[in-house]
RNA sequence: UGGGGUAUCGCCAAGUGGUAAGGCAACUGGUUUUGGUCCAGUCACUCGGGGGUUCGAAUCCCUCUACCCCAUCCA
């Protein structure tokens, strides 16, 4: 693949390549109570993206166990946002609830095996029995139920026997395990309510860490990717699949974190209540982060998609900046929009001198898109401009129209201001202008050099246009509630004027208004008579941003966060006693005698290696770093005391680099192998001639011109380049030191 | 507090013992009939802190710190 693989991306090829499957499988697994947002829209683009890059498949599956919260008219929105994105799920759209029967009966099966059982103590008693974080949970009373008792009850809270609550099953794992997920999870409660697509068949529903995993397993999913918050639930997927002995190719699970946006808010219960407490006015609300909202206010497919690819995908909780979204649509509608003007705030203008009318041909697409198409604009003495387009008193640096600068009318021509025209309040109502003639657009002869061209509408062609300025929902970078919204988030423009090309012939749906923003044309409220736009982003405003920043340029400073530095918890007196004898008699560094000391697993080993190899602190240097490592990985040291006394005295006499009995080391623990006998087999003795090294730099140097020449250049970091060049070329057995010493004074010498 | 995670620029994010990628934002300058776009350039001697191992550490070891998740019959 050649693009930046992500660690999904790269989970996946590798178990493509190790054959451990033929083909993956992935799936969207949402739940139907709620519609999808942006945050969807990455588990979609990750999921359906991996199936596209390695020619899998993926489902789409309504994870459908819950049918007091769930809804059919959520299943079709979670459609709908799959294909606008632009995905097709593999088959038909599938559904946890297909599986109802096969998932009653692997939990039949568990019971069978002991592994589950008919629990009855309530919610409450249930709770306390399962402990806390510190302290192990018990089983209750019904836990030792006979195979035959749970299958009887299991099957009478099937048939319906039951109120709600009265019993559970729950698996039989285990009350101490410190994953509190693993306390004996429910696998199934009784719930005598109507499923949306059930119907009334069922009268105890699976919970989702019994019906997702096997859900998965019967889809011969293969790589199951959701989000952070279900880790501590990975044990169960696989204690089910496990227990149930069910044959690979299993799914595993995979998580990632989900996505966050700063200003705005993602959790359904949020969303919610915005939308149920009138706060916006419905789930496509052009202000929300959900799928229908961002349509809505005319957001395109690519730039989500470009979007989701952006922001990557990680483990780390992160919140992105809104500015990346906006880059993305900024970025897809330059490309795509054609340019037509509107006046949002107008400010009458009369050019004294023209009289009749005229049309000008105007390009929809400035020369640097690749994109051509043109419209008539209607030209008259009479026109509006944008109310900032004119400054009486104009600040430093101000290119439009002042009493003293002309200024060109895009497509049209340049005109100066001769006369303001204020109303009793001093509120300026009318400019007075004179155009130039002969600076008709396309065939300039003026000579007169204006500093920008301006938008504008000719008025007796104009068309009164609503338009619908969204700015951030929230005020607050990272809202908590309601207190956080932003009371201004919408503006609405009843009487902007607009060309009238754009309305008579529509010549498409989103627009750039030149040199204010993207605007879509709604896709609900839109009339003839009353056409509405909605703001999708601004231009990018370097001059607003310049303007803004004079008052307000203070120096921020940097906080550094106080590093506490929290206390080392004492040794015992054994520890203390070893660490003692590690410093003064064998004279280990006080670092290397405090792991060794602190770790029985470390002391013993280092004990026993002692005993045979006469360098205590090689041996050390080796115990506390290679041998940690493998004890913390594999939880268990193979190898003999005697076989690492052997490596050390071959570090001792320089047979070989400590670079190369890492390497050693490494073999040593995967076969068992002496390490004599590995470097014998593998010719890894450490080369020290520097008649053999010196001819390998200088063919190093000679194949890095470029690196030469910045090391020239001062960046002395590169001699590290240069150093392990050597060492690769010498398959890592040059001695690292005399490489060192060697490349130092070639590099000097050129 | 037990367990599970995560920390690399203002915001995302590559990097798996050998030159700290890239994008967004920001800032210069150039082009421009959009103060847009585009182009050129600047922007991490350092990777949460402190030690250690190594010729060489963001990467390996030890240790400390901060943040997130888990004690719903939700998913």
């Amino acid at each position: 693949m050649e693009y930046k693989k992500d660690f999904l991306h790269a989970i996946v090829e590798e178990d493509l390549k190790s054959g451990k499957y033929q083909e993956i499988i992935t799936r969207f697994p949402p739940e139907p109570n709620g519609f999808p947002h942006i945050g969807h829209a990455k588990s979609i683009y990750i999921n359906f993206g991996l199936a596209r890059d390695y020619n899998g498949r993926c489902n789409l599956r309504m994870d459908d166990t819950n049918p007091t919260t769930e809804d059919t008219k959520y299943v079709e929105a979670l459609k709908d946002a799959v294909k606008w994105l632009g995905f097709e799920w593999d088959g038909d759209v599938r559904y946890t609830s297909n599986y109802f029967q096969k998932l009653y009966e692997y939990a039949l099966q568990l019971i069978k095996m002991g592994k589950a059982y008919v629990d009855s103590v309530s919610e409450e008693e249930m709770r306390e029995l399962r402990g806390t974080v510190t302290e192990a949970g018990k089983r209750s009373q019904y836990a030792n139920r006979s195979v035959e008792e749970n299958l009887d009850l299991f099957e009478r809270m099937k048939n319906g026997e039951f109120q709600d609550g009265k019993h559970v099953l729950r698996a039989k794992i285990d009350m101490a395990a410190a994953n509190m997920k693993m306390r004996d999870p429910l696998l199934y409660r009784i719930k005598n309510v109507h499923h949306h697509r059930t119907g009334d068949t069922w009268c105890i529903y699976p919970m989702y860490d019994f019906a997702h995993c096997l859900s998965d397993y019967i889809e011969g999913v293969t790589h199951s990717i959701c989000t952070l918050e279900f880790e501590n639930n990975r044990d169960i997927y696989d204690w089910v699949i496990d227990t149930l002995g069910l044959e690979p190719p299993r799914p595993y699970q995979h998580e990632f974190a989900r996505l966050a946006i700063n200003y705005t808010v993602m959790s359904k219960r949020k969303l919610l209540e915005l939308v149920e407490g009138n706060h916006v006015s419905g789930w496509d609300d052009p202000r929300l982060p959900t799928i229908a909202g961002l349509r809505r206010r005319g957001y395109t497919r690519e730039s989500i998609l470009n979007f989701c690819e952006s922001v990557g995908v990680a483990k780390a909780n992160s919140v992105v900046d809104v500015a990346q979204l906006e880059f993305c649509i900024r970025d897809d509608l330059n490309k795509k929009a054609p340019r037509v003007m509107c006046v949002i705030d107008p400010l009458k203008v009369t050019i004294e001198n023209y009289e009749g009318s005229e049309e000008l041909e105007a390009s929809c697409y400035p020369a640097d898109v690749a994109k051509e198409d043109s419209r008539k604009l209607p030209f008259s003495k009479e026109i509006y401009i944008e109310r900032d387009d004119f400054e009486e008193n104009p600040p430093k640096g101000y290119f439009r129209l002042t009493p003293d600068q002309p200024v060109r009318l895009k497509h049209a021509y340049i005109i100066t201001c001769k006369e303001i025209i204020k109303d009793a309040n001093g509120k300026i109502i009318e400019i007075r202008a004179e155009y130039h003639p002969d600076s008709k657009s396309g065939q300039d002869t003026s000579g007169i050099k204006v500093k920008s061209a301006i938008q504008w509408v000719e008025a007796s062609s104009a068309k009164r246009v609503e338009l619908r300025l969204y700015e951030r929902l929230y005020k607050n970078e990272q809202p908590q509630g309601l207190e956080d919204l932003n009371p201004d988030s919408l503006h609405v423009i009843k009487n902007a004027l607009i060309e009238p090309a754009v309305i008579e012939q529509k010549p498409d749906e989103r627009f750039q208004f030149e040199r204010q923003g993207y605007f879509y044309a709604d896709p609900i409220d839109y009339t003839d008579a009353n056409p509405v736009f909605n703001k999708i982003v601004s231009l990018k405003d370097s001059w607003k941003k310049k303007e803004q920043k004079q008052p307000a340029s203070k120096p921020k400073q940097k906080v550094k966060p106080v590093q506490v530095d929290g206390e080392v918890a004492p040794m015992s007196q054994e520890e203390q006693a070893l660490f003692d004898r590690y410093t003064s008699k064998l004279g280990l560094n006080s670092e290397v005698a405090n792991t060794i000391a602190r770790d029985a697993d470390l002391a013993s080993f280092y004990s026993e290696a002692l005993a045979v190899a006469n360098s205590p602190i090689t041996l050390a240097n080796i115990v506390a770093n290679e041998v940690a490592r493998e004890l913390k990985e594999q939880g268990a040291i193979k190898l003999s005391a005697k076989q690492v006394a052997q490596l050390v005295a071959m570090i001792d006499d320089a047979t070989i680099s400590s670079k190369i009995a890492k390497e050693v080391f490494e073999q040593m623990v995967k076969t068992a192998k002496d390490p004599k006998q590995i470097v014998e087999e593998q010719g890894l003795v450490q080369i020290s001639d520097p008649a053999v090294i010196e001819p390998i730099i200088d063919e190093v140097i000679a194949k890095n011109p470029d690196n030469i020449a910045k090391y020239k250049a001062g960046n002395t970091k590169l001699s590290g380049f240069f150093v392990g060049q050597v060492l690769k070329a010498t398959g890592g057995k040059a001695n690292p030191k005399i490489v060192n010493k060697l490349v130092a004074e070639k590099l000097k010498s050129i």
